[in-house]
DNA sequence: CTTGTAATCTGGTATATACCAGATAGATTT
DNA sequence: AAATCTATCTGGTATATACCAGATTACAAG
């Protein structure tokens, strides 16, 4: 017995390249040549396995290695799907992410998911420089395009400086409805990236299952006094973002450039 | 027959959390306590399944789920390791990462690990704004604390202006070497972040195995004139990393923050 | 045209086994 | 002391199997 597994052989030892990375490149040539488009379903573990002689798991293996590369994404227990093109997101524009997305031709969408009126812990308040325990406002929204999640935001403002906020129609724009309702300009921002692991309350709304990476962006933004009024989180599915800056040294002009 | 993993009960059913994922919030609580400090080895796929007796592929799943987190990191078949604390770059803050990483207490080291005389392809000169087929010097260097490598950065830089930078030691800041011998002052930066997979040339320099995944950052970098003279590429090691950076609205003076 | 249900799809969890190859440490040889 | 060899450690690759639980679909009943 175990002369099983030496169909190896019919593939060809020479680069003694793994086979799961082996059919891992085949499914990146089809992306690459169009074969499949954003969004198109992958086949699935089990096809693998049929369609190349090997294991569920070594089917699985391709599938992982391209979601690492962030050329596919899994919806858990649906399918594996490939990633449509990354967003551009400027973090130094702070003219709305929303209206740079939709000038660009991305149809974005904005659905609020939960909303809470609370009082601020001690990070909380430290960030807004309020004391402990003011009135605070938090509502968590999620950003998709074509009926795919690719951000999760929660957004903290200081109740006192923006009384009717939840009344207003959050599927806009934040910094739209803070301008024109309460005459409040985003001026600065103060931001912060960074890479981890999904939690599991964020998974299902990004849909994606856990075990996946996201790219989590904090930012504190100011008025133009630098008085802190809103303090965001995002949680974006790390395969469909692209974070770009523009860094001045101190003492220079900003409009010089 | 197939009565075997019947030992599931043995365990208490109730929460019927993954068995792997107990695993991992046990060893997670010993990371937490200081039982396990910063790059210490952790238990073996064969040791954790004797200890809590499951399968390797268990015990394997706890460790990549705490390498998905980032609290682990995986060395190509030396073993895994608790991940130190995350180095803070700010991107805005173009004063060299190199002397604030050390006015932080890292002892931040250099390796140079290739270098290069090269010409501009498209791509190239489009960024450094020269023709193209102008010479460029290229060096990939290795940013590592205490023995390990926490970023890959390879620069490229117009030859013409910089005629003997190739001689200088460049286990140094490239920004200190600019200006102290060529009189070229950083003053402004494009920055672009992205999450990707590592690529099989870079996982062995950073020490960690292929599938995992990588935070790229890449800038250009003006002069005071606006005039680009050098473009880097960094690749972290996503679970040491953490950028952060100042947004202003374009009209606004800097110094003003 | 719904509603509801059952079959079937998907990945998720889990075990058991086998062999390979790089990394390491200890013993042995130069 | 330095070089080399070797046993053993590590994760990497691969197969085969089993059962579970969401998600989807197709079909039937209302």
């Amino acid at each position: 017995m175990l002369e099983k597994h030496k169909s190896k052989d019919t593939l060809g030892d020479p680069s003694s390249r793994p086979r799961f990375l082996q059919i891992a490149d085949e499914i990146r040539r089809q992306i690459a040549t169009g074969t499949l488009k954003e969004h198109d379903i992958l086949p699935s573990e089990r096809k693998l396995s049929e369609l190349y002689g090997v294991s569920r798991m070594t089917g699985r293996r391709a599938l992982e290695a391209l979601e690492t590369e962030g050329l596919v994404y899994n919806a858990d227990r649906r399918g594996r799907f490939v990633s449509p093109q990354r967003l551009k997101y400027n973090v130094s524009n702070m003219v709305s992410f929303v209206s740079t997305a939709q000038a660009n031709d991305v149809d974005l969408k904005i659905d609020v998911v939960e909303t809470r009126e609370a009082f601020a812990d001690s990070k909380l308040a430290a960030l807004l420089e309020q004391p402990v325990g003011s009135a605070i406002i938090a509502h968590t929204r999620l950003f998709h395009s074509g009926g795919h999640p690719i951000f999760l935001e929660t957004e903290y403002l200081i109740a006192d400086r923006f009384p009717d906020f939840l009344q207003c129609d959050r599927r806009q724009s934040t910094t739209q409805i803070l301008e024109t309702r309460f005459g409040t300009i985003a001026s600065t921002g103060d931001i912060v990236i960074r890479m981890r692991g999904v939690k599991s309350d964020e998974a299902p709304l990004l849909s994606i299952s856990a075990n996946h990476t996201v790219i989590e962006l904090e930012q504190v933004i100011r008025d133009e006094a630098g008085v802190p009024f809103c303090f965001g989180h995002q949680v974006w599915r790390g395969e469909l973002a692209e974070f770009s800056a523009h860094a001045i040294v101190a003492g220079q002009s900003a409009d010089k450039v």
